[in-house]
DNA sequence: AGTTGAGCGACAGCTTCCCGACAGCTCCCC
DNA sequence: GGGGAGCTGTCGGGAAGCTGTCGCTCAACT
């Protein structure tokens, strides 16, 4: 995996109003072993920026004082290119054209899923850390996906995943291999808030199941049950 | 094993308005060496987290007064980043605190088991701690159990435990050369409150060694009964 | 040899998992 | 903006696997 090898341990300063979200966002990026900083109104994160000089950002778009856009015009107008990922609640459909074309690298729309972020983050900081040449492809036995191209193949084979499957299958791969609960893949691949404590993920899995191994007689399957605890993806575990 | 070499001695706020429920756990956490401190109600709690700056927190969410999410958030509004297991009945509460747990955060289903609590405890820890990658690995002999993926293995082969016999052997191998009674066992590995006063464990011991030393040639068995005591689990001790 | 504790086969009840069928939703195309 | 296609999640039946009880047998210590 390692992408960004260059970058010793990432800088996130995240800024929301809404501080279980910042910390959420904040508690996600310290697992992954980034330093993560939280500030919960507009002047704030631009003091937080001053001092802790982050590599990437993530922005709320509705805070009370200076709004996102106001923090990214400041912080540029302080010399900064720091990458900035947008936050906008759902409706705001002209704020997410107002926010590419503001200056921002990406943005996510609320409620979201915290791999999802994470992977975007993770785009944003590959892109802008150099040459845009290095390909992002995750690899488990003879499953690869390619997270610029959203290809996915077991062997030759190109698959055709529908996004909820993509993503839980992105997740198992970062993870594998271990083994992952169904409560973990539920909290990280959907959005925070969803409610559905029903057997989604074992459906999805077992989706996943029929287009991974829908065995032209070729493979070994990849995804394994662990009873009584959750899933793991890995090659062969007998 | 020896996770978290860093902290000296971790620092363990129990948070739960049954008294007999905070105080065994904060019991055999003490009996690991950790220092604990325990609250009965939500207000003493977050008065304690305020002095005594835990490394991490066993909150029960039904409390009186403050409930365990009023905790959560004037913990959090405090500013402290201090990881979270939460504990919840078995009904509905538990949808709920789903979103709390996608930080990275865990929960428990009341009634637990105690060697599982401590488990997911070190485990949290161990990601908080740093870069989260880390394995876990215990190893008696040629025996190894590797806690991420759950894989247990005799020198090559691979063993295939179910939860039960996994967290057995996880108990006797963490506890390893000690000898344990049927009764610590017991009460270590089934949720407190469990009935079966039978020889459960035994019988479950008796699956072990099958599938332990269901020796190919090759092994000298690794657990031993030490009659009208207990079992241990180590090398040729004779 | 007797007594007591341990081992373990067999079975039944229960939990967990898998997945077919279906319905609501969204998004896209015409 | 109406119709269609594909995606997502709910429900529920059925299968598989796990757990604990019973009770007999075996081993150990006295």
């Amino acid at each position: 995996m390692q992408h960004y090898e260059l970058v010793e341990k990432v800088r996130l300063l995240v800024v929301d109003d809404d501080p279980p979200i910042a910390d959420l966002v904040a508690t996600v990026a310290r697992y992954e072993g980034w330093e993560a900083v939280t500030a919960y109104t507009g002047e704030d994160g631009l003091r937080r920026a001053a001092e802790f000089h982050p590599d990437i950002v993530v922005l709320d778009l509705m805070l009370p004082g200076v709004d996102g856009f106001g923090v990214l015009d400041r912080l540029r107008a302080s010399g900064t290119m720091v990458p900035v990922v947008f936050l906008t609640a759902r409706d705001g459909v002209a704020d997410r054209v107002a926010g590419l074309t503001r200056g921002g690298d990406d943005y996510l729309v609320k409620p979201f899923a915290v791999e999802e972020l994470m992977a975007r983050l993770r785009t944003v900081l590959r892109r802008s850390a150099g040459p845009a040449f290095q390909r992002s492809v995750l690899q488990v036995g003879d499953l690869t996906m390619d997270e610029d191209t959203r290809e996915v193949r077991r062997g030759e084979r190109l698959l055709s995943l529908t996004p909820t499957e993509y993503e839980v299958l992105r997740y198992l791969m970062r993870k594998s291999p271990t083994v992952l609960t169904k409560a973990q893949i539920l909290d990280h691949v959907w959005e925070y808030g969803f409610g559905g404590r029903s057997n989604v993920v074992e459906l999805v899995v077992s989706r996943l199941r029929r287009k991974l191994d829908e065995t032209d007689e070729g493979g070994s399957p990849l995804i394994h049950t662990v009873r009584g605890f959750g899933y793991v993806l890995r090659q062969a575990a007998e």
